[in-house]
RNA sequence: GCCCAAGUGGCGGAAUGGUAGACGCAGCGGAUUCAAAAUCCGCCGGCUUAACGGCCGUGCCGGUUCGAAUCCGGCCUUGGGUACCA
């Protein structure tokens, strides 16, 4: 082979790993363990180039690892139970099951020419019945642990397809697919109880050094601490005895400010008076309409209704208060009801307003008085507050005020200081076929009873007694399954029937990282292997998953510490987590005729620099119609003057995320026929840093592509060269190799992967101009190929071999920098005068400070500067820069 | 609204208190070629200068420091997260 050709030499390391078993992971304690671990895909189909982006960076990750001694455990799976194949189904007639291993085939196909180094032995599906029969085993042992149970709970309900919707499911208070309105409806629904957990994950939090401080601090927010007062209002009057309306406010500091109380529709107290009262009724059902969402949250329109009730202020008994019902209370937290001050919270101003209602200013700036613009004076604002009502004391900060209220109040037996967090528990049903049996069974005599363990898996059933599910019927198959319903009861052996709801496939993706150390155990894990291979040293994936997956793996790794399925260690699983960037691809966008935008694919886009420099294009389609051939070379100026009939201009939106309809999707199969996996790895690996987006271009693709080529030339150059030694030159060129290694270890230690290849260009230059002899020069050569191993591993184990390399170089230890070989004998150090560079001196590395600061008093721009006088200040940072004030 | 992050050439970015713009893309000039592709060499922040050089320059205003892209205070813009949470 005389020319670099991906496609000639990519196959064949890929067989050769896989035949020395490079990548096959196996316990032993000779070695450290370390385990790298990608968030494992949907198997939607197609691999996308951001997976390749994400497995990548693992596998740099894991490369690097086998070459510094760890025994890597570095697996792959498929996300499988879902959605989209049920869509699929209903789309297209098939079955989710067909679909959904149908496409692993397809992606397992797609990733394989990659060469990521995994073991794929380990390989699992979620919807395997192995692991979700596993999974079903520790859904009982939760059972028995209480770490689960049954309570009824609002859900947005869709009338016409019978199911219950995700929040992300409704679009303007309708079924995202039926478009029917959607109700809110009480369903009795199985929940984990991680908001026992809630203190645990949120303290834990602090521990995860090697977590983004992004991350933590969405989870933080998430579970949402707050301290507050809990205490009652006495209730003048009240229905069948009722003497009390208890609250929770996390502001006690405006307690003198209250002007009413409002409970939810929900609230034991309206929900007696619905009972009695017709236009009580009325109103609870109107405030009960509407979806849970955050979109129908936002347009509700707030409304009251007064109870006619009042309540007495805590520290007045002549203060009444009236007891309003209102549709903003959420029932399900602190307690649902509150007090209103609508001098200080926007909402109770609103409601106030609306319906008429005192505004009693508590804080008393110290100058200035009240903003006149609002009676909203936030939190914050206020540096200096002087609370009425409080003990006439002078309080510094907003949080003092509450903790100084919440001792104030306590002190006068008004409630007690309590603290809340906003975790709910985990609803888990799903009315949906293509996800895991919950194994339970109803059973008229005995209630709700777990399934016995040997009789688990509870399988899914592929069809309907010999006929396929039809599953463009609304509702759960499960559900209208003639036969798979029915049971025995495991505890009196009656006549029973199954649960039919499946879990949320937030629970599959909640443990397959333990899963991983023994997929093929008989018990969810095997604790030997557990607890060699645990915790994950390092995971990546999107930042997308910063709250749901990671909260519910924190909470199940819990759980199953609990169980003990895991080792104590392993109640945080992963180690190190690391967010990776997107990869973004331009949009090409022009306005239709009716002012809606039209996409274009790349290839019908002529792009060219206008004369500013900047990007711009024009459609070819257009360009051929003015005459031109848009394949040719062609006239730049007649190209912009095209460019200002303002209707043909394309709009070019950089850094978009790529989508189907907008016709800016990079396929990396095409990638890897075009380019070769390698080309397709250093792009995804260069540019940006991996924690941010990075932009697919054709130039920037091409010219990766190019410099693997010029890599492999220059190898092959110096394998063939029989260059005599050259003392001086040789000396510069390992030098610079040193350098190199310990800037590209550097770069790979801390997910510097744009600056690792930086340098890697930077030593490729140097090697390229060397004149050192050919010994040095392979040496380096080999060094170079050692280097871009992890991210470019085919092309590197082509370039060892010519090189006469010993081996794989996957297998070949990484090489080490020689501290004393990084360190040059002068060094130069720029002279500034007055913080401004002005000349430099060049000084042997090790030389005093004295004679340093002699040389540069003597240097000809500091003499000038200093017109004879003596400098005010000298400073010297040995090796550094020296600095002259005048 | 609240919380967080980011802002550096035509572009992606480098430099985390010490020579701003490494490395790459795009662009410009040259070599090679009948020509092209490929490859190789050089230039490439702005203003100014015949040149050497000088001045300005990391979103804006101010501060700390011998020295600030980097630290501090205030603002602007963009991006992300989140919310009837009492």
């Amino acid at each position: 082979m005389t020319r670099y050709s991906a496609a000639d030499i990519e196959g064949k390391w890929q067989e050769a790993w896989e035949k020395a078993e490079i990548f096959k992971a196996v316990r032993s304690a000779d070695k450290p363990k370390y385990y790298v671990l990608e968030m494992f895909p949907y198997p939607s189909g197609r691999i996308h180039i951001g997976h390749v982006r994400n497995y990548t960076m693992g596998d740099v990750i894991a490369r690097y690892k086998i070459s510094t001694g760890h025994n890597v455990l570095h697996p792959m799976g498929f996300d499988a139970f879902g959605m989209p194949a049920e869509n699929a189904a209903m789309a297209s007639g098939g079955h989710p099951k067909d679909w959904t291993y149908s496409n692993i085939d397809t992606m397992v196909e797609q990733m394989k020419p990659l060469g990521f180094g995994l073991d794929w032995s380990r390989m699992f599906a979620t919807c395997d019945p192995e692991y979700y029969g596993q999974q079903q085993s520790m859904f009982i042992d939760f059972i028995e642990k209480g770490l689960v149970y049954r309570k009824n709970a609002v859900v947005n309900w869709d009338p016409v397809d019978m199911t219950v919707l995700a929040n992300e499911q409704v679009i303007d208070g309708k079924g995202w697919r039926s478009g029917a309105e959607v109700e809110r409806r009480e369903l009795t629904q199985w929940f984990f109880k991680i908001s026992d957990f809630s203190e645990e994950l949120l303290d834990a939090l602090d521990g995860l050094d090697d977590w983004p401080a992004k991350v933590k601090l969405m989870q933080a927010n998430w579970i949402g601490k707050s301290r507050g007062l809990q205490f009652a209002f006495s209730l003048i009057d009240g229905p069948h005895g009722a003497d009390r309306v208890e609250v929770y406010t996390t502001r006690p500091d405006t307690l003198m400010g209250a002007s009413f109380v409002g409970i939810s529709p929900d609230h034991p107290l309206a929900k007696t008076l619905e009972r009695e009262r017709d236009d009580v009724a009325a109103f609870c059902a109107e405030a009960r309409k509407g979806g849970t969402t955050a979109e129908a949250i936002e347009k509700a329109e707030k409304l009251g209704f007064d109870t006619g009730l009042r309540v007495r202020h805590p520290f007045d008994e002549s203060w009444e208060l009236p007891v309003y019902i209102a549709n903003f209370i959420l029932m399900d937290y602190g307690t649902g009801a509150i007090f209103g001050c609508p001098a200080h919270d926007e909402r109770d101003f609103d409601f106030a307003t609306k319906y008429d209602l005192p505004i009693v200013p508590t804080f008393e700036p110290v100058e200035g008085g009240y903003p006149e613009n609002a009676a909203f004076v936030p939190l914050k604002s206020e540096k200096v507050r002087y609370v009425k009502g409080f003990a006439g004391e002078a309080i510094q900060t907003g949080e003092d005020a509450v903790i100084a209220a919440i001792d104030f109040c306590e002190s006068k037996g008004v409630g007690q200081g309590v603290t809340k967090f906003r975790l709910r528990d985990w609803g888990l049903s799903r009315q949906r076929y293509w996800g895991c049996p919950i194994p339970v069974v109803h059973c008229d005599a005995c209630g709700v009873v777990p399934e016995k363990k040997e009789n688990l898996p509870i399988q899914l059933p592929y069809d309907e007694g010999g006929q396929p599910i039809d599953f463009s019927i609304p509702g759960n198959p499960l559900d209208r399954h003639p036969t798979w319903r029915d049971c025995t009861c495991p505890k009196c052996g009656q006549a029973a029937q199954r649960e039919t709801d499946t879990m949320d496939t937030f629970v599959d993706s909640s443990w397959y990282y333990a899963r991983f150390t023994a997929p093929r155990a008989e018990t969810p894990t095997d604790p030997a292997e557990a607890d060699y291979w645990m915790n994950v040293d390092q995971y990546i994936g999107g930042i997308e998953h910063a709250i749901l997956h990671l909260l519910y793996s924190r909470f199940f790794a819990r759980a199953m510490n609990i169980c003990g399925h895991l080792p104590e260690k392993s109640k945080e699983p992963f180690n190190a987590l690391f967010t990776q960037g997107m990869v973004t691809h331009a949009i090409y966008q022009t306005k239709g005729a009716d002012g809606r935008p039209v996409y274009h694919y790349p290839e019908d886009v002529l792009e060219f620099n206008d004369p500013d420099g900047r990007k711009a294009a024009v459609l070819k389609s257009w360009v051929s119609e003015q005459g031109m051939n848009a394949n040719d070379p062609f006239d730049l100026a007649q190209v912009h003057s095209l460019r200002k009939l303002e209707s043909e201009v394309v709009e070019i939106i950089p850094s978009a995320k790529m989508s189907k309809s907008k016709n800016n999707v990079v396929d990396p199969v095409q990638i890897i026929e075009q380019y070769g996996a390698d080309t397709a790895r250093w792009f995804v690996l260069s540019d940006s840093p991996p924690e941010r987006d990075v932009e697919w271009t054709a130039s920037g693709a091409e010219a990766a592509s190019k410099h693997l080529a010029r890599v492999y030339r220059i190898c092959a150059e110096i394998a063939a060269s029989d260059a005599a030694d050259n003392a001086k030159e040789d000396e510069v060129l390992l030098r610079a190799m040193h350098k190199a290694i310990h800037e590209v270890t550097g770069g790979v230690d801390s997910f510097g992967f744009n600056t690792s290849i930086a340098k890697l260009y930077g030593f490729t230059n140097t090697l390229a101009k060397s004149k050192a002899g050919a010994a040095a020069k392979k040496e380096a050569a080999k060094t170079l190929a050692q280097l871009m191993s992890p991210m470019t591993p085919h092309l590197a184990e082509e370039c060892w071999q010519i090189l006469g390399g010993q081996g794989l170089i996957a297998s070949a230890p990484w090489p080490v920098a020689d501290e004393a070989m990084m360190v040059d004998e002068s060094v130069t150090m720029p002279i500034q005068i007055n913080g401004k560079r002005r000349a430099e001196i060049s000084v042997a590395k090790d030389m005093p400070k004295e004679e340093v600061e002699k040389l540069v008093l003597e240097h000809e721009a500091v003499l000038k500067a200093l017109e004879g006088g003596q400098p005010k200040k000298l400073i010297v940072v040995p090796g550094r820069i020296v600095n002259v004030v005048v």
